[in-house]
DNA sequence: TCGCATTATCTAGAAATAGAGATAATTTAC
DNA sequence: GTAAATTATCTCTATTTCTAGATAATGCGA
């Protein structure tokens, strides 16, 4: 009974995904912050002042949600927008103090969590999934882009 | 510069389910679909008629979004419910003759956009991606029963 | 330089999803 | 056998996310 080894390969990487993304929303979950919410403090945390735009593809959604999200934060005053100088159309993304200190308090222990989430695999295998599942994405996402 | 690789792996995992999973997206939304929707009818083609408990557990959507599913499949006319005879807590699901000849037509072509979604990997590289993952979910899914 | 395609962001509205908890049936432990 | 715990489904509500498209600025080619 030989398997379809490509449906198969994507119903595993669905379910492993959902199992380890259910580690980091119950992780966020305990700080009152969504995951796109923590994905933007992340980001902005690890690279600094960011445009939208980029923010956006490293968060994974759609432009629209990342207004949404982008608005909450900026509400609850944690991150503040500001105009770009030299591109017009483009709205810069910082954290303020008070979201830093945030970020700062609760990454640790999240990243402690998905450490956990994952380690099942050995680190050498985690080493060869990296490098399969870099390859895949990579692969994927240039097939998206030619078959627009 | 030692990554830190569990970090690392959950960023790739989930680059690369988002990536193949736009392709998934796209593939059902031509046919009318949401992929929670398809992934019902799938499932019921594929293991015939099962509970709704079954089915939520293979579509990984909460409860209550798997009845919301099920409510518009039913509406469509494209599953029905049953109640189980033995179990009278238990409601079980089943494609009508129209929901059956719908994910007879559509899951082919489907299938065959997964297949180039994932196909950046060689056919060995998927072999031992579905390993890795399966044993990575398989963790993380035990990690959070124990974990509540 | 001018017009057109592209890019960046946002708005409005619809759809999908989750969370808390209600209800009812079954199973388990004693 | 019965009480307590578990399981299955659903309701109601809030939140998140997407789609479509508007607006404005930039880049690019003739």
């Amino acid at each position: 009974m030989p398997r379809d080894v490509p449906l198969h390969l994507w119903v595993v990487l669905a379910r492993a995904f959902d199992a380890v993304e259910r580690h980091s929303r119950a992780s966020i979950t305990r700080f009152g912050l969504g995951t796109t919410e923590f994905g933007v403090l992340e980001v902005l945390y690890h690279k600094g002042e960011l445009p939208v735009c980029e923010v956006q593809r490293r968060i994974l959604v759609e432009s629209s949600s990342t207004t949404y999200v982008v608005d909450k934060l900026v509400q609850r005053g944690l991150v503040r927008r500001r105009p770009d100088e030299t591109d017009r159309r483009s709205v810069r993304l910082d954290l303020t103090p008070a979201g830093r200190r945030l970020i700062q308090r609760i990454f640790p222990p999240h990243a402690q969590a998905m450490r956990r989430a994952v380690a099942a695999l050995p680190p050498r295998e985690q080493a060869q999934a990296i490098r399969l599942l870099r390859e895949l994405g990579l692969g994927a996402a240039r097939r998206l882009k030619e078959e627009i």
